[in-house]
DNA sequence: TATTGTTATACTCTATAACTATA
DNA sequence: TATAGTTATAGAGTATAACAATA
């Protein structure tokens, strides 16, 4: 059986939306390898970059992620040497990029941007832009 | 922080492809859950009624589910009442929906509709084309 | 030799609950 | 009272390996 015109399939957007994700992602995965990164641990060392002193909690709720489950991600990426934290008050701590973790931060960057061109890049500016929003609507503010 | 312009996620297509999936999945899974079926376990079950007499390595294929995996799925749908299979040689079994399994096919096609309606509907016909276009185009033929 | 279906198993991701320390 | 961070744990989803039976 073709997996082309899939009854009932082909028209259920969210079932193309999450077979696309899971490709996109297990490519994403392949690509960050290398790099000693998985994907929610590029995702947490991005959001650090983009905003020193910035905290576990913060974090969690940017990227929904349970605070729960931050604490072992932020563990992971001190035990790596890439993110150091100190204490903001007594229960807050800001994270930042060690000078290594400012080196796999951009590494990480260019390898995403990379899986990005490679994957999307048949994809318009114009598509992307529109697609991006359409997304976008759909998972936030809800 | 705003969860809008999170740099630099607001550029990387596939964060808004993951984090539009889970939410979507997410729905998805609630919408199902009043007829006792979870996405993967409905998407068989379409697969079933749309194709008459498939066999499990034949759904594994085309939704990209490991053989493995497929046992307990057939299992718990055939214990549902949902499902029959009879042998089509020594090895494979067609699988066909049961009296039972085609009133729950139509409520989960029905389900899933209005799941989609409800997510999806601000969203216009030519646009949900044109998107299930690309996101087919990235998880096929890969 | 390749395929179907099965079992066992391990790994990852995520969710919940409970706890402390602090605001 | 609410929040930050932590720990323990459970559940779901998915992956690999191995096997018997059959094509």
């Amino acid at each position: 059986m073709s997996q082309n015109e899939v009854y009932p399939f082909d028209r259920f957007l969210g079932y193309h939306l999450r077979r696309a994700s899971v490709l996109v992602m297990a490519d994403l995965t392949a690509a960050l390898g290398p790099l000693g990164l998985k994907p929610a641990e590029a995702s947490v060392l991005f959001l650090i970059g983009g905003h020193d002193g910035i905290t576990q909690a913060d974090i969690g709720r940017a990227l929904g992620i349970q605070r729960a489950n931050m604490a072992p991600l932020i563990a992971q990426l001190m035990e790596a040497g890439l993110v150091a934290r100190e204490a903001v008050d007594g229960r807050s701590q800001a994270l930042r990029l060690t000078d290594a973790g400012a080196v796999v931060h951009e590494q990480a960057i260019a390898a995403t941007q990379a899986h990005e061109a490679r994957l999307f890049g048949g994809i318009s500016e114009v598509e992307r832009t529109r697609l991006i929003a359409v997304l976008r609507g759909l998972w936030e503010e809800k």
